[in-house]
This record gives structure tokens, sequence and C-alpha cells, in this order.
RNA sequence: GGCGGAGUAGCUCAGUUGGUUAGAGCAGCGGAAUCAUAAUCCGCGUGUCGGGGGUUCGAGUCCCUCCUCCGCUACCA
């Protein structure tokens, strides 16, 4: 039995459509799954929707349609989105599901029985006509009376409302931030979430009666749920909670949660003290990611700078978009997406490095040894010391990876890739072809293999550029996962035609 | 205000516990080669390592101080 990995991205959402940012978590955390799956995990990823909430009543309210068909129309948007980006989840929940419902209820009437939920009032600014509360830095004041963006006016209010005992959970987190030190990353996210946690904690208000778009609250169903217990145990849902306990057992704890650094804290405090409470394992780490940036400006609707990934899909390509923003940026920074930034990544490393190498390598196999893998011996101390690099590359890959330093595990293999550029053109076959074709035939053959362990590896990352590649090393479907680097292509095996596999991108007229 | 992080070549960044002439990629300039997607390979940087002071035989790397930028400082997710 292999051993297992469960990884989540953050549910997004749907009160728009997607953006760049919600691309990013996606195409990265489904790098680190197919990383994982590649490297023999049995590998259980879900990404979704968070369907409930005031927002999404809002912008119903605001577009004059049933927040039902908004949350329709919007889930698809996204469900289309996981598709267009080729994401390799297992599960796609969306929060209305009667399954996820079933666990909301669940995991509160657990935490409900441990003492841990009590009622209370809670009180806020509200806004009668939009039926939802603003926080106070949201409203906007005139002539005494406080607006909500809406433009609608708002009046305190109080209302009965459950709260869960997080003042409770203060020190067994701490306990646990200390015993666990790699549970919250990157370290700058988890010194800031220890310092809030240290300031002290409040209750935290889970339930509203002023709304009636959420999970029905157990026993008492004038409340449903906000926000909290609701979108955060969508990750005990997909792993089959309660009704499962055999896959749940089997597949939680999630080994990660990737989530923007935005919702940090909730993933951090909120989520592992209810798992407390309710008496179920702790999630072993939670990375915040970074946001990116267009052109050094934040994207946002005002300005009208926001990417869209459908768009950014079809103008480049799917592999160019994944391995631009894994490569570009460091996983866990925020990053700048420009256009040439963009080319010139792409360009430089897909299409004149492992692109070029691949088709000058592949053409001369071709044309001068009969389009046949040809025997790795005798092998030359340059050949051996290329293919020593090659070779350490799978353990700097899985280090990087288990860090969520995706830049890093791309870096090392294009660092290589370098390297063999720099080893064919030393060795100079073109020349060897007259003077020495024996020589010639291991150069190329040892070339050839390195492009097999690159495109093994690079997989995770643009697996449609690695798939074009391995079919062109001959490399069957089914010996491409990890356990098979060490398995050469055997000698004499035919190779298909070479043909280019990485269009070069040129820059788009401004 | 409090706490935390950062300021290194045009751009993005690496720089172990302080120790040889401070590095990489991309961009730029020059050259070589011609197998290849004009791709590749080689060579080229007088960078005040934010400013100032200090510790030390020796500091980008430690201490102090100042400047600038950023993050967090709870119920929108």
């Amino acid at each position: 039995m292999s051993q297992r990995y469960t990884i989540t991205t953050a549910i997004s959402y749907p009160n728009g459509a997607p953006h760049i940012g919600h691309a990013y978590e996606l195409i990265a955390t489904d790098a680190i799954a197919r990383f994982k799956r590649l490297d023999g995990y049995t590998v259980h990823f879900s990404t979704g929707t968070d369907e409930h909430g005031q927002k999404m009543v809002e912008t119903a309210a605001k577009e004059g349609i049933p927040v039902a068909e908004l949350a329709d129309r919007n889930t698809g948007l996204f469900r289309k989105m996981a598709e267009v980006l080729g994401s390799s989840h297992d599960d796609f929940i969306s929060t209305r599901e009667s399954r996820h419902i079933k666990a909301s209820q669940a995991i509160w009437q657990t935490m409900a029985d441990a003492g841990d939920i009590y009622i209370d009032n809670y009180g806020g600014w509200y806004s009668v006509r939009d039926e939802a509360y603003f926080g106070e830095n949201e409203l906007t004041e005139k002539d005494g009376q406080k607006f909500a963006p809406t433009g609608a006016p708002v009046k305190w209010m109080e209302e009965p409302s459950y709260f869960f005992r997080l003042s409770a959970f203060e020190e067994r987190l701490l306990a646990h931030y200390e015993a666990n030190p790699d549970f919250i990353a990157p370290a700058t996210r988890r010194n800031e979430v220890v310092a809030f946690v240290k300031s002290g904690l409040k209750d935290l208000s889970i339930s509203r009666t002023t709304m009636n778009w959420g999970v029905p609250v157990p026993g008492d169903p004038k409340h449903v749920m906000y926000v909290w217990v609701d979108a955060l145990t969508n990750y005990i849902t997909s792993c089959g909670y309660p009704d499962e306990p055999e896959r749940f057992a089997a597949s939680w704890p999630a080994n990660l949660h990737v989530i923007g650094k935005d919702i940090i804290r909730f993933h951090t405090i909120y989520w592992p003290a209810f798992l407390m409470s309710a008496g179920l394992p702790l999630p072993k780490r939670v990375f915040g990611h970074g946001f990116l940036y267009n052109a050094g400006e934040k994207m946002s609707k005002s300005i009208g700078n926001v990417l869209d990934p459908f768009a950014l899909v079809e103008a480049f390509g799917l592999d160019p978009l994944r391995h631009y923003l894994l490569r570009e940026v460091p996983f866990g920074q925020d990053g700048n997406y420009s256009v040439e930034g963009f080319v010139n990544r792409v360009n430089a490393d897909l299409a004149n490095d492992i692109g070029n190498l691949a088709q000058r390598s592949l053409t001369m196999l071709a044309k001068n040894c009969g389009g046949e893998m040809p025997a790795l011996e005798p092998l030359a101390p340059q050949d051996e010391a290329l293919l020593a690099r090659v070779h350490a590359l799978p353990e700097l890959c899985r280090t990087a990876i288990d860090a969520q330093a995706l830049h890093q595990a791309l870096g090392a293999i294009y660092d290589v890739v370098s390297e063999a550029n720099r080893y064919f053109a030393g060795e100079e076959p073109w020349k060897l072809r007259k003077s020495d074709p024996e020589r010639m035939a291991v150069v190329l053959g040892v070339t050839a293999e390195a492009l097999r362990w690159f495109a093994i590896l690079i997989q995770p990352f643009t697996p449609k550029t690695a798939g074009d590649l391995l079919d062109l090393l001959a490399v069957p479907e089914n010996a491409r996962t990890f356990e098979w680097l060490t398995r050469t292509v055997p000698a004499g095996t035919p190779l298909p035609a070479p043909r280019p596999i990485v269009p070069k991108l040129e820059e788009p007229a401004a």
C-alpha cells in the first residue's frame, strides 16, 4: 500500500468570475499533486467553491437574480477554469452539496457536544435592504447616518448568534505551533499567526438569523452557519466525513492546505481549533502563497487590469502559463506578471533550452542512427558527469516540493537542462559524425537519456510538453512515473520522427 | 502606534554558523560554431551589497542608529 497525500486548494468564493489569482493557486496545487502521484503517492486533491455567505446574497441582489442562480453560474465558471487549466483534482466540492451540509452539521454538533458552542448576541452594522452586515471600515458616513457600500443605510443591530469558544484554545494552539514548526509556512506567516494568537483570542460568532443562505444550524434552523464552520469544513467533506469513516481515516488529515496569504488566519487558528474541539486530527501544513501583480500594479476591477485565466490560456497556451507562473514567481512571495517576462521565460526555458535541445539531438538521431535509441556505452567521464547531475534531480525536486518551493524545483531542473546544452555543444556530435560515429552515437544517446529524465520530471508543471517529449523518446505511457527514471530506453528502440515540441511565443504587438 | 519582514548588477533574485578577487538567470554588447525552433556555446558588469557608526585580524553576513518599502494588528471570503 503506497503512502497517501491529501492536498487542497482553498475553495473559491464565486461572487464573480475566476481571475488569475484563483488560477495561480490551482495550478500550483495541481503541480504538487501531480508530483506526488508520479512519486508513487496515493493522492487526494480537492478544490471547489464556497457558495454561501452574505456577499453572495449581496451580489445576487445587485444583479437582480436569485442567489442560487448566481452560485450555479459562477461555480460553473470555476469548474470550467479547472478544466481549462488541466487541473488533476480528484474532487470539486461546492458547499451547497448535501454531503457538505451533512458534514458541516456533523462537525457543528460534535463541537456543540464538546461544550464549545454557546448562544449569545452578535452586534453589528446591518443593512435591511441588503440583508447583510457590513464592517465598520466599509461604511461611509453622512449627516450622522452610516451607509453601506451599496448606498443603503445601516443601523446597529443585535441578533442572537451562536459563538465558538475560540478563546479557550489559545494555549493549545500555541502549543501546537511550538511542537509543529512546519505547520504554518512560509515562516513570516507563522510569525504573524503566533503573534496574533498571543495577543489573545475572542470567541467567534458562527451563525446568523438575518439571512437564510447557508447551512441550517442543527436543532435551531432559524440560524444558518456563518462563514467559518461551513467553508472550512469542505476539506473533511471531501475526505468522506462523516458517513465514510474508512475513506475518511485513509485520507484525513490533509498533508497540505494551499491557500492565499490573506486567509492564513482562518486556516491556522479557526480551523485547527474547530478540529481540536471536534476531536479530529489537524492538517500537517498550511502554506500561504503570495499574490500576483499585473505590471507592478495590484489587480482590481476598478483599474480594469484583472487578468483573465481563460484569455491567457487562449493567447499563450496552457503549458506556457503554468511554466511561467511556477518558474518565475518564488512560491510564497508576491509575483509580478508582465508580457515581456512571460515571453522571455517561456522562450528561454521551454523553446530554446529544452525544446531546441530535443530537436537538435533527436534530428541527429533520426538522420545518423537509423532513428533508433543508441547504446549508452562506453561512457566518457563527461557523459558520466552530466548524467550524475541529472540523476541528482529527483531528490532535489522532492526536497523543494515538500517545502512548496516550486520555483526551486524548476530552477534545479532547468539548470541541468542548460548543462546538457553545454555538454552537447562541447561534444560537437556533428563533427563526430565523420570523425567518430560510435562516439557520436553515445553523445546523442546520453542527451536523449538526459531528456527522458527532464521530461519525466517536468510532467507536474508542463504536462503536455512533457508528454510530447516522452512520445518522441519512445517512452511508453505506463513508464513515466518516477520509479521508471532509472530504467533507460533499450538500445535499438525505434524513435518516432522528431518534431518541434514547443513553439516559440511572439510578443503580441501592444 | 505595536509586532514582524525586506532594501545586493537594468530586471527578478541566491548569498551556509562572519573569511580567498560578491554570484545566477533574464535583458544588453562582442565573438565562435552551424547539429538545431537565428536556437546553442564562449567572453564582457568601476554593483558605495539603503545611509551612517561600531565590534573584529576580517562583515553583504554580528551590534547600534537613521531612511525607505511591505505585511499583520479578527467576524468580506
